[in-house]
DNA sequence: AAGTGGTCTAGACCACGTA
DNA sequence: ACGTGGTCTAGACCACTTG
């Protein structure tokens, strides 16, 4: 293996091991070239590879810090609804339950948990406008988010990713999704006061940490009347 | 602006221009440094920014090659749906109709063409396994396909993209997509098989050169029942 | 003024593909 | 054997931020 991947991997381990955590600046490059006894060059090589992944931020004449996956970056990384004019808009939360439950088979599967673990499932309707446009079920190993379930409606923030952050130390780097059309059900149908069967946009994602562990499964059942999932493609 | 963006740009417009055309080989680093008058690094920088676009290919030993928007390229970057395991299909087509028609006014928008602009609209179903799976009703802009139209069903290959660069000299690069879930039409639901109403997942896709230029629009409308739209966000 | 990342250069050696 | 891209080094100057 080149010396500028094992650089890159040396890094990633103490990010993830959190020796450096998010918001925090990492030696500069030419203390991290004298320490690993390489050049300035390779660990920039290395570095630059970690910045266009998104881990690391340079910043000029200051130095470089561990990414923030802020309410920003969760926006614009993870969430794909817009209106019809191609604007993105944060919807509202209001959660109707917050439970803790056996993992159901393919909950188990989907978040590599043995089946029957302990899950934390969170249900709550999305509205833009005053108006309910999604339902999401959220799935949450409840091993590695303790107490989640404890707090109240009000305490569950609106972005999520930011409190698994926070409060948990869990980074959620990606996520893999998964659309299809599906008929609304009797009790999707009454949430978002639409005919039975109205078709929604479903989409299932998995959310993972850096190192690809999957943490939270999140199903969205979505009215696209007047929104769209918009992605751009390369 | 720095050196390495506008050797960069000035490759670029060499691209577009036409004077390297893709699958060709461009003249070495070495030789590009000379000829610019610059260091071979900053020649390397501006082609790794091209390669990390997709728009350049490096191939050791051999050299640095305007990239090929191949069969392989198309499925893999432009086409999402899945089965449900997450595997890659690529759907057989039989074409419906191929006729001049004037543009509609969302259609000339999205394609940014005066209203009632010639346009070639194709429509098309396609397969998977022998079950119908998608009806695609694409446009194109008729001055810049002369002669699309007069091709038979069988003359109009499965895969669009790679028509569009070999005889039209038109490369995709990008693309955008709205999606979201709409009932079958009459229409639709004889075509697939399905009863009047089904949720279909409708994909509006715009697909641009490399100069932001749109170029087709086309709207799969298709069956979420045994495949997926699959997306991952980093 | 001092330290950081951003750019640029020049030169070295390696791995790979072709002739 | 030769030319290509791939990696690595060392050193220079610039632009930006902080103390």
């Amino acid at each position: 293996m080149s010396l500028y991947i094992q650089v890159k991997d040396l890094l990633l381990a103490r990010i993830a091991k959190g020796d450096w955590s998010p918001g925090n600046i990492i030696p500069s490059e030419m203390n991290l070239a004298h320490e690993l006894g390489v050049s300035q060059g390779t660990v920039r090589k290395a570095i630059t590879e970690l910045v266009e992944n998104n881990i690391l931020t340079r910043r000029q004449g200051r130095g470089t810090f561990v990414s923030n996956h802020d309410v920003h970056r969760a926006l614009f990384h993870f969430f794909h609804i817009t209106d019809n004019k191609g604007h993105k808009v944060l919807p509202d939360s209001r959660v109707l339950s917050c439970r803790r439950q056996p993992a159901r088979r393919n909950e188990a599967a989907l978040l590599e948990l043995p089946v029957a673990t302990e899950i934390i499932r969170i249900e709550r309707v999305r509205s833009i406008g005053a108006k309910p446009t999604m339902i999401e079920t959220i799935t949450l190993a409840a091993q590695d988010f303790a107490d989640l379930d404890k707090k109240t409606g009000i305490d569950l923030p609106n972005t999520l990713y930011e409190l698994y952050e926070t409060k948990y130390g869990i980074t959620i780097h990606s996520a893999d999704e998964k659309l299809r059309a599906i008929p609304a059900s009797k009790h999707d149908a009454q949430l978002l006061g639409l005919p039975v069967a109205s078709p929604l946009l479903e989409i299932e994602r998995v959310a993972l940490t850096l190192d690809k562990t999957p943490v939270e499964l999140r199903i969205s059942r979505c009215v696209t009347k007047n929104h769209y999932y918009h992605n751009t493609c390369f």
